[in-house]
DNA sequence: TGTACATCAGTGAACGCGCGTTCACTGATGTAC
DNA sequence: TGTACATCAGTGAACGCGCGTTCACTGATGTAC
């Protein structure tokens, strides 16, 4: 027993310490402000310390954003984990509630990947694509599914505009082969849908009196639900 | 006339000038980067003279902020000049369109109002907030009126629970006197639905095949349009 | 069990930078007589 | 028309600060013999 702790001993796994301590620093400072000096100071290193797990800041900022998208991704697909496949309107509502969820429970996380770009960073596509689509994989696989089964009511009686179309085939035949392109479109409408009231929430952009946004939100999931999956 | 110019001559009204600057910085950097000294090297001038028309670097972001919300509600209530009274159905999806033409048109604007917050600065809500109201009121003007010509269709059969009426009597009677909380709750729903997507698009956080995000937006609104509004 | 050595995580000093803000000042402009 | 003076927008130097990143280093740990 050492009379005073190495640091190895106040931090067994100094990685993942670096990366809490740096979604604590987004939550107080936001996102944009995020500083390796702040961190080894509170995590009492110093900052050259950083630069044996991350290679600069910007790489430390992937990683939080990587990680940001996979906890979003696994929170949509356990969502719907004890749904049964055949409820369509309870596994939509699920993954609609799930939705804001998890931005109530990490607002860092969300604001990190939903919201403003860090100034100066620019997240690597290559990295940073696939994880960013298994999140709508889930919500398109539900809407799907209802579709197969024909419990998809239609949106809109109005036929596509061709651009529209184009667009959604591009998309289906890239990454969601065989999807009929009115449930792509619907998945982005719920997608936007979900994604509006959420981050007004999470930006405290909502005026003054409205003093639980999760009333509002859990009806509009409601109608949201009731408007796109019949019996 | 003067060999060389006054710099009174080359920024005739320099506190236009600056706020003109930090706009154009803004739209560049994000709002979270936003320096005074910046500004001043891109004016030809030293950073001490912004002092002169604003007291410091949170007064300005302050100004911008108030202009933002000045020319977003603008936008709004222009949306629907010239549209007739009677037409609801149009008025509404005026006011829709209108939202995201100006997210698109002022990026900067609409991410230093519904962006992330700038890291330090908090908004002093008694210039901000009637401000910000305005943009609200024009959409529950529209709506509002919908529902007095028995246009409005219901939302939802089911009842609100008491929590979300109670919210909506305060707005209703801090506010909105004498609107119909359907009305209130069906301004939010519709509010945080635009918001949603042009967010979404404003953010670049659409998947890269939606390289016409308007097409989608058009069609959204014009199904929301729908939903709401009946003959 | 004991010694020599390689490894490598973390240190501390230093670099050059940009920032907001203060302060005493300057020098052009406009006014009063 | 001419002079003395007040005004005040903008200057330039300086302050103290925090930042990302580099570099040669130290000293504990684990391995080979």
């Amino acid at each position: 027993m050492s009379p005073r702790p190495t640091l190895l001993e106040q931090h067994p796994n100094l990685e993942e310490a670096i990366k809490e301590t740096a979604w604590a620093q987004i939550s107080t400072n936001g996102a944009a402000s995020l500083s390796l000096r702040a961190i080894a100071r509170a995590l009492n290193i110093t900052a050259p310390a950083i630069y044996n797990y991350f290679s600069n800041r910007d790489a430390l900022v992937t990683a939080l954003i990587v990680d940001a998208f996979q906890s979003f991704g696994d929170a949509q697909i356990n969502a719907i984990a004890n749904v049964p496949e055949g409820e369509h309107a309870n596994r939509l509502r699920a993954l609609g509630l799930s939705y804001r969820q998890w931005a109530v429970t990490y607002p860092q996380r969300y604001q990190l990947i939903f919201g403003t770009p860090i100034p100066g960073y620019y997240a690597p596509q290559e990295i940073t694509g696939p994880v960013a689509a298994r999140g709508l994989t889930a919500l398109v696989g539900v809407l799907d599914a209802a579709h197969r089964a024909n419990k998809l009511k239609a949106t809109s009686e109005a036929k596509m505009s061709p651009q529209l179309e184009s667009m959604l085939r591009a998309w289906e035949s890239s990454r969601a082969p065989g999807v009929d392109l009115e449930v792509l479109f619907t998945a982005l409408v719920v997608w936007g849908r979900v994604h509006g009231f959420a981050s007004l929430e999470i930006g405290n952009q909502l005026p003054p009196f409205i003093t639980d946004a999760g009333e509002i939100y859990r009806r509009d999931v409601d109608i949201l639900v009731s408007q796109l999956i019949g019996e």
